[in-house]
DNA sequence: TCCCTAATTGAAATTAATGTTCAATTTCAT
DNA sequence: ATGAAATTGAACATTAATTTCAATTAGGGA
């Protein structure tokens, strides 16, 4: 399945007229294998350790042709640094955040979904996106903590 | 209504022994009479008409103390540019953004809070606050485009 | 295969939002 | 009024993100 994806995104690139390099390529690669919700620095660092010279810029030049191609989205938490998650159009899931160990769990309610829809349409909007997320503690955070 | 929340603030400022001063006073007014969904930048330029003299630092400064406070949130939306609304620990409210004309509607809705919860505890997270943001086109500007 | 042009790279500079420093000023308890 | 402590604002520092640009590289065509 990662196979399928990086077909996309070279479909994309081919499109798109760009050329395949060796960082480009091995950031992608290293994107798509990893688990969600990738800072920037993050995907750095482990893509440096495939190719230690791969720069800031192109990390970041790359995960935006990875938003541009449909294959992540961007999104904003609260501690402000943007991380990338992997897209799958057909589903939408939402992220329950631990503040004490940071660990981001995703879920996917289509009852909150419905009722959301419902709501815009009462307020006369048109919903294209949205985003729901929940701040608290982990069980295994609480367990340590009391 | 102000006055009570103005009163709020000068009980948390004395608890905290901080001083009155005109500067901040007149920030602590200024966003107290405000529509919610400030920027730093929006009510800097507000406070400006009162007291051209007042700097950023200043604004910054009082914002957070009107976070500690209680009486202010501040909120990230996909702008990146953060933004302060009023509080009332009674209510939490959900936000409709318009990606067209950029006005930011409230709302809230019981049955959303109680699945939240629900899906939460299911997961084992003990939740502390949430972000609901939805983003589309109000009524207007989708009469405006068609 | 060897060019040639256009795309790509990475280091460094730039921007935008936010934070911090510090000398000068202001508040307020005494 | 006085002086210690808090406050201010201009300038500087920081952080995340973006852009610039000279040097490099990719890949289609001669």
């Amino acid at each position: 399945m990662d196979q399928k994806r990086l077909e996309v995104f070279q479909q994309f690139a081919a499109e798109k007229g760009l050329k395949s390099t060796r960082q480009r390529d091995s950031i992608v690669a290293t994107f798509l294998k990893s688990d969600a919700h990738l800072s920037v620095e993050d995907l750095h660092h482990l893509v440096q350790e495939v190719n230690p010279k791969i720069g800031y810029a192109t990390v970041y030049r790359t995960l935006k042709l990875l938003a541009e191609s449909g294959l992540a989205v961007e999104r904003k938490f609260d501690d402000g640094q943007a991380r990338y998650e992997h897209l799958d159009p057909e589903e939408h899931h939402d992220h329950l955040i631990c503040l004490d160990c940071g660990e981001i769990v995703e879920f996917e309610d289509k009852q909150i979904e419905a009722l959301q829809e419902e709501v815009a349409d009462r307020l006369g909007f048109h919903v294209v996106s949205h985003n729901l997320d929940m701040y608290g503690y982990c069980s295994k955070c609480r367990k340590e903590r009391g």
